[in-house]
DNA sequence: TTGTGGATATAAGTATGCCTGTATACGCAC
DNA sequence: GTGCGTATACAGGCATACTTATATCCACAA
């Protein structure tokens, strides 16, 4: 495992890990020139840069307009919520039946980490870490693909979720069932879990971006 | 509506045509500076078109080495197929409850366009019209774009599907049957054919590229 | 005073040129 | 004869410079 070859990479990692954690947030517009200055290097490679991640759907660009971190209303939220619970039951329903006892520990120790962390920014990663865990037999790449992206898109929104110490518990509580009914090869259970689990976000996210107005665009 | 405002847009529509309709075959390197001379324009449109085309999957990028047409073997097929078949059906399931009058007779009109076109490399086109159609009213973007996106990546093997007379056939039959399923608002009896009509594409598209050897990778 | 048109400024799109990395081939040494 | 190392060539990444399009502001006219 080589890290990124180009500098383009390693400015679309800066810039998503960025977004996704919150030090940029939505709607902040992001210019060549400016971030060639602060990077040290010349508008092509953030070009390049800015497109990877608008394929990602985490900014949007328009010609002659620029990037700007893309704007998620409550719609668009609901709709990747939607597209979640799709893809991930799915992906765990195949992934169940053949799950390796390795990866059931990774995922349980991804929980106590979660718990353990104290830093707000690292959340979103380690919540990731724990639902691509579970689905790591589903046996389809381009599936873990698509679920990986949908994660990275609402990460800085899930952080919001994760701030909130009850739904944090919640959602721990949730999770440690979750990963129970993988044990147990119980995969019904398992999908049934996982779609409670991602209801309740969905809803939760969708009305605390309502309250706090992150819903306006420009 | 207005057409692609780049040049690298329009470079990448020519060139996404070119491979879904095999006038670029699989495997084939895309080298920027003739492409650019090609074109008429400069390597960094290209450059950015061929982005474009791999967030896409259509052709894959590798540093140093290039672009190239993305190969395909018979699991990477199976995997589109199966996310189709979840994509699908669900925007299906979505769709049908609401679905206007208008498009389903839009539909209608894209199966006598099939039926009558003579030049295959449109029946890719007009083969993704006609499901787009249908989902229309499922209500959620994001899905439609996954749907898109997947018959794209996957639209020059589908043409070879649509060349033999047999499966086109059987193809159509099950196109109409569906069409008449969503006019009687039936969801449960649409998403069932549509199942098995691309578990019919996916296993006669598996076993086409198997014996034609398509799959074997550089 | 308001609306429209033109000019200017700003930022992205595009072109060209150079540099770096990788792959392949050839030669030498073991 | 084979294997490894070096050199050369080719292709893409990156930088710099120029063009184009759009948005905003000011002026002039109605």
């Amino acid at each position: 495992m080589q890290g990124p070859r180009t500098v383009a990479e390693q400015v679309a990692n800066v810039l998503r890990e960025a977004i996704a954690n919150g030090t940029i947030k939505a709607g902040t517009p992001l210019r060549q020139d400016e971030l060639a200055e602060q990077f040290g290097f010349s508008r092509m490679p953030i070009r390049d840069a800015l497109r990877q991640l608008e394929a990602e759907g985490i900014v949007s660009i328009h010609p002659t307009k620029g990037a700007q971190v893309a704007r998620m209303d409550s719609a668009e939220i609901s709709e990747i919520y939607a597209l979640r619970e799709l893809l991930e039951s799915e992906a765990l329903r195949l992934s169940v039946p053949s799950l390796a006892a390795a990866k059931l520990d990774e995922a349980e120790q991804v929980l106590d980490q979660i718990d353990a962390e104290r830093n707000v920014g690292r959340w979103g990663a380690l919540n990731k870490g724990f639902h691509l865990a579970l689905y790591d037999a589903c046996g389809n790449h381009r599936l873990l693909g698509l679920i990986e992206a949908h994660h990275n898109a609402a990460d800085r929104y899930v952080r919001i979720l994760l701030s909130n110490l009850d739904y944090r518990n919640r959602s721990q509580t949730e999770h440690r069932d979750l990963l129970a009914a993988c044990r147990r090869r119980d995969g019904d259970k398992a999908t049934s879990i996982l779609r409670q689990h991602l209801r309740e976000g969905s809803e939760t996210l969708v009305s605390a971006i309502k309250e706090d107005g992150l819903s306006r665009k420009s």
